[in-house]
DNA sequence: TATGAATGAGTGTTCATTCAT
DNA sequence: TATGAATGAACACTCATTCAT
């Protein structure tokens, strides 16, 4: 049966609070993760997730509503390290620095795991996904933030601005990521450069 | 039954000579892009194509041995006009003039029809399809030679800055498009600034 | 989609542990057994033997990987009473017995279940299942084995006369099968005479 | 659309009087045998023979109703020479060098193309082509009048005893021409040895 | 609660056959 | 008459999801 549309079908279904619970989670997530990492969003299927978790795959529609709800949360999982790591960025002393570390956070979150990373990104923009995933809500709100800083180039449009550099930075990480670059100081700087370029240039 | 797949299962199957099957070919391709369009890659499958171009499944398969070279046969129709619009920009007289005409040639092609240029880059990043679409290895290639020009920032590793401007360009781009953004020129101008804001850091 | 084969594609897919599984596992040999005596080769198809066991397509493909998996299951079931009495005729005392006994088994084997028989043997002859299914090999070993007795008349190429004995039983036991003989001494009194005659005539 | 019986349609359509349809006919028999010698029953299909005969697929539907007619043909050309052959070993003196005679015809036939013989001995044994094909018929009627001369073992039951002895040979033949055996005498020795030995064993 | 057997709508693809040109 | 474009029923196989045990 495809998909009869339940209650909110992409909240986890019930939080685990049992540590074996847990344990099962975070093992379906993780298995997730490998799957797509090995066989690509053509081979990323409950079952195939389930079996490399080593749970049955009735274990897994108990957390998870649906195969969306089990991306999206993946898509949180991953997201969360690097949250904290761009949150703390705002609080540099200039927005200079600050705008760095957030680069430097996207970076480095990107090199860690790039397949998984451009994969999740695709996920993402999925509509039936990107309804539920606030994430890039959040990061072009930190970003806003810092872009309001007084030593940073003014931008007419703020709102834009944050977009557009967010989809800069997407796009240079996506395929550097791709290509299997791994050094993170070298691309940080070639991102830098094309994100302060951008706001020298809209300036 | 399953076959073997046959020697190359990405090429159009058979060159329609009367002037019927031309119209079905174009009408195929203009159904696959309204598919994609309207139902996304979801929706997007060859019975559906099938059925909006008013041609039973069985024709499409006259033309394309399987759904991936219908994709493809897509792509390259989406960037024929695209690539000349791009080559003629190399033949600006300066890198500046030549450099823009570029952008403004991935942004027109962008916005023209935004949620199918974004949908035909999520497909050309699938390995399958990845290999046979030189599309891209050809773009990077023009920019390559318009990154040489004399009054331009010299790049230390001009390959790496030519992926990497494709990359931020496309990022921008898809991120308009799905934005909903229709003002080519105001997009043009932010991507602009981008480009050269980049060329400038990494000099 | 269709995807890259998988590892084996004729061993079965998963083997059943509970009693369920195992019951819907013979009812699909068996209904694929009779699909293929009630509409031969031409109505054998997976959907037809799904729906005459009274199981779901799904059930049929999650215990084996594909059409001639199941196809080749069949032939070992069919085959396997057939060689333990095979086996065992190589125990008899003398050469003569042996092969008497051999000879016995195979009549017995296909006027069992005579359709079935013949179209298994077809099915056996095709490339794709021929690699896989050792049943002929297994037999010519020992009637090889019998051949090598001394009170049978020595044969020049012992090999090959295994291989024109199993040749012409077959042939002479599916003809008879397909013309609705049942009687199994008689019959089998025939094959003798060819098989002894052969020896014979070869010596 | 799937096979709305026509009147005959087993019969080719019409018999070609021109020498340009003579020739259509001869290319697409030909094309059909080289078809199956080449990619087996799996690839033998209407629009593949037509390709290779150098002819449109709605020519080979003006000569022949529907492709079984066509395998039908073919098992006609095939059988011609051999029919042939085999009814002039009528003629022989003795009975024992008729049937000699008769079993060379055999094995001449089966060695000459071995891969296309054994595949339309398969197709004739589908119950459809069967009916109409009356060459196995023929010769046993052959047989039997070549059992009945004075010299050979008088048969308690002789037209079982041309059935097995067609049986016999077919087996044997089949069964060596897949192993590749091309030596013809050799073969036929061997044939001769069951067939002699079978009316010894059974009279 | 955990399991894994079962489900079946859906998808890609083939191929015998028809018929307008 | 010959062509080849078009047809669509049929088939192999997948995978998200359910539910009895």
């Amino acid at each position: 049966m495809t998909r009869p549309p339940t209650a909110s079908p992409l909240k986890p279904r019930k939080t685990p609070r049992q540590p074996r619970a847990e344990k099962t989670v975070a093992a379906l997530l993780e298995a997730a993760a490998l799957v797509l990492e090995r066989d690509g969003l053509e081979g990323f299927n409950t079952n195939a997730v389930a079996r490399r978790a080593g749970v049955s795959i009735g274990s897994l529609y108990q957390y998870f509503p649906g195969k969306d709800a089990l991306t999206l949360a993946l898509i949180h999982r991953e997201g969360e390290r690097f949250h904290a790591e761009a949150a703390s960025a705002v609080g540099e002393p200039t927005g200079t620095l600050a705008l760095k570390a957030f680069v430097g956070a996207c970076v480095r979150q990107q090199l860690q795991r790039p397949t998984l990373a451009r994969l999740l990104d695709v996920e993402e923009s999925r509509p039936a996904i990107r309804a539920e995933a606030g994430g890039a809500k959040a990061l072009s709100a930190m970003l806003l933030e810092i872009l309001a800083r007084g030593d940073l180039p003014p931008q007419p449009r703020p709102a834009l601005a944050a977009a557009d550099l967010m989809a800069m930075v997407r796009g240079l990480t996506d395929a550097a990521g791709e290509r299997g670059e791994a050094d993170v100081a070298d691309l940080a700087r070639r991102v830098e450069a094309a994100v302060f370029g951008y706001l020298r240039g809209a300036a």
